[in-house]
DNA sequence: CATGAATGAGGGTTCATTCAT
DNA sequence: GATGAATGAACCCTCATTCAT
């Protein structure tokens, strides 16, 4: 059998065919992340990528379209592994919201992924339709799965009752602002360093005594 | 009675040209904050403050002095208010707090400066300088007014002892989250109304738990 | 007699409302030379007339208007000088050459108006009246006074006979040359220095010699 | 008779590549020399060259750009077909004078690069780097030929002695006034035909003469 | 008369999109 | 499929002209 697969890195042309729209939502997605998505040209897309600019327009009708991939790309990953949480320390809330922040982070905040609250939130007036999008896959569920472990803290006496509607917003927060700073000012102003470890710790101890039961309030 | 001031509501010239700088930058700002500062095109800042184009470049020498003058001011009323805050429940530190996390909500985040944050974090790479100022003049003057309140409220023996640099951080996030929150998804898609209040109330009630001393520990 | 004229050199409002527009014409005229028409703003004009822009329209209609009154302006003097000339070394060919040649830099070459055929080259496509203007008062009465000489020369027999009509463009285009020049590298790049005087002598020197009639031969 | 070249006269796409720059320039020459630099539209010169407005930008970076590549362009062939001239009449200085009179006029000044001395001179105090790069590479060297015609004559003794840096200019100025002119007054004006050739040997005549050695002078 | 704030048409420049190769 | 030259609409910015003061 000559000609097979040789071993080395370079993909196979098929494989790069297949890999190209990763690719390219990639890119842009590092771009759009860092300059918004106005002040983004293709032609950084396409080069970021390593192809020309008229690459592009063989995997996506426009500008617009490429955004809205970037933006369902990004979002997969989350729903899948957020589904995964709910369902293994079921009986044990403290550290399921543990589990939540501290996953958060380390899949999604803290990942190429990390940049998308940023982009969806400046854009979100620009693409309704993506921030409708985005708003019921990935903030909607997330608050759900948030208030299911507030309510069942409640239920098994570990947390206090609390407002789960804000609550659930006013935990995530806290993620999102590490997020954001993360992509903003942390890139272009001498900060000191934040150690998103010892700021997670941090909020993580802040709520919990925050939702700590009063003892003697009954539940 | 000759000469007297005309009934009209239109205002003379003079009076126009010392107002106009903060008229285009109000419009400039909601316009900014709308679309962000590449996709706002100057006939529309224009046109939302009731001038032509032209009259923009007498006062502002480019789209990007016009963004630095947008900042400039909105940061100013922040700093004198933020100035008073710290003077008056000087021996009150979870007044203080309260009195901080309430007045950014009404002095800043609810008013036509909310956007701010939203704006300045998506364009903080764009536009390094300004974020440098903003840093220096807002957000660093803000973290030390938050740290000396919880320094103030450990020495008096109403907070337990929590790392400050994180904490200021953590503590402001759910305040431009809501800030952030009301221009972005709040406005293009149907989401159930946030009460603001109930929010603050909410989140000021879970830190004043969180902080709570624990009994028996030592400050 | 309250109120007499003060002996202090401010001219008085009358002078200057009557001086006005050549004021403004001097200073368009400086600027047409040093940038083009084109390329000269009116702000500029009446900056260095040290009036406001609006004052030039009391005046002027338009700028082409202006660019008319300038070189109407700078054309008169050339004129009634001009005229003078072949009155007062009538029966003198050669010294009326030499006048002609030294008087036209001295009176106008040398001046500020000698920038004129620099603006006047550049311009006339863009404004063929103002050329056609400037060649029925200027240029051709120029070279009919130059023909005129050369063909008193030629019939007082000290010069031989020549083309008058290419040779009145011939002996123009040194002193052009020496105007031109002056306007354009002379003062833009570092060239060494170039003294008219000995410009406009080995000039005539070459033109005496080359109009000298050959012994012999019948003018 | 498979893929021979079309019999169309369109180019292809890659022979224009190559074949734009020059196209682009010359275009903008013309009318760069006909309204000046600054009346000139991007428009009219990518019309001329029957291009888009955007197309000039894949290939200059600005009209400033341009404007150097159109001089740039325009005195490479002067420059080559002057340094062939001093070697061929080597040992006879009039025949070389003569060539080097008629030759401007006939490689230079008549053709479509005869506007650049007009253009030059506009705009000199506009473009002073470019316009040193004009005096450097084209007037100096042009001067220096001019100079070494002189000298060799007066060596051989059919010239007489003239003050050759005035005497090098003097001789250029009829050559360039017939070029200033032709893209001046005779465009726009009703002026009578001025037959160059006849102009040219109406100067070259006078200059001679006025070159001749006087008889008994010692050279 | 004189000013200079205001206008808005128009110019230089950019960039998403197209399409011949 | 992939390219990149070409397009032209749209943007920022300028500046001749107007007009209320």
């Amino acid at each position: 059998m000559a000609k097979s697969a040789p071993a080395t890195a370079r993909p196979t042309r098929r494989r790069r065919k297949e890999a190209r729209p990763q690719e390219l939502t990639a890119a842009a997605l590092s771009l759009f992340v860092e300059k918004g998505f106005a002040a983004t040209r293709l032609d950084e897309i396409a080069a970021r990528a390593g192809v020309s600019k008229g690459t592009l327009y063989l995997y996506f009708d426009s500008k617009d379209a490429l955004f809205l991939a970037v933006i369902r790309e990004g979002v997969l990953p989350v729903l899948e592994e957020g589904r995964k949480l709910l369902t293994i320390y079921a009986d044990d809330p403290v550290r399921m919201l543990r589990e939540y922040l501290f996953g958060w982070w380390a899949l999604f905040g803290s990942t190429e992924l990390g940049g998308i609250p940023k982009l969806m939130t400046s854009e979100a007036q620009n693409f309704p339709e993506v921030a409708d999008y985005y708003l019921k896959q990935v903030i909607q569920p997330g608050k759900a799965m948030m208030r299911e472990i507030l309510e069942r803290g409640v239920a098994k006496g570990v947390f206090r009752r609390v407002n789960t509607e804000t609550t659930t917003h006013i935990l995530m927060a806290p993620l999102l602002h590490l997020a954001l700073w993360r992509h903003s000012f942390a890139v272009c102003c001498q900060v000191p360093d934040m150690d998103p470890q010892l700021y997670l710790e941090s909020f993580f101890d802040l709520v919990l005594k925050g939702l700590n039961p009063v003892p003697g309030e009954v539940a």
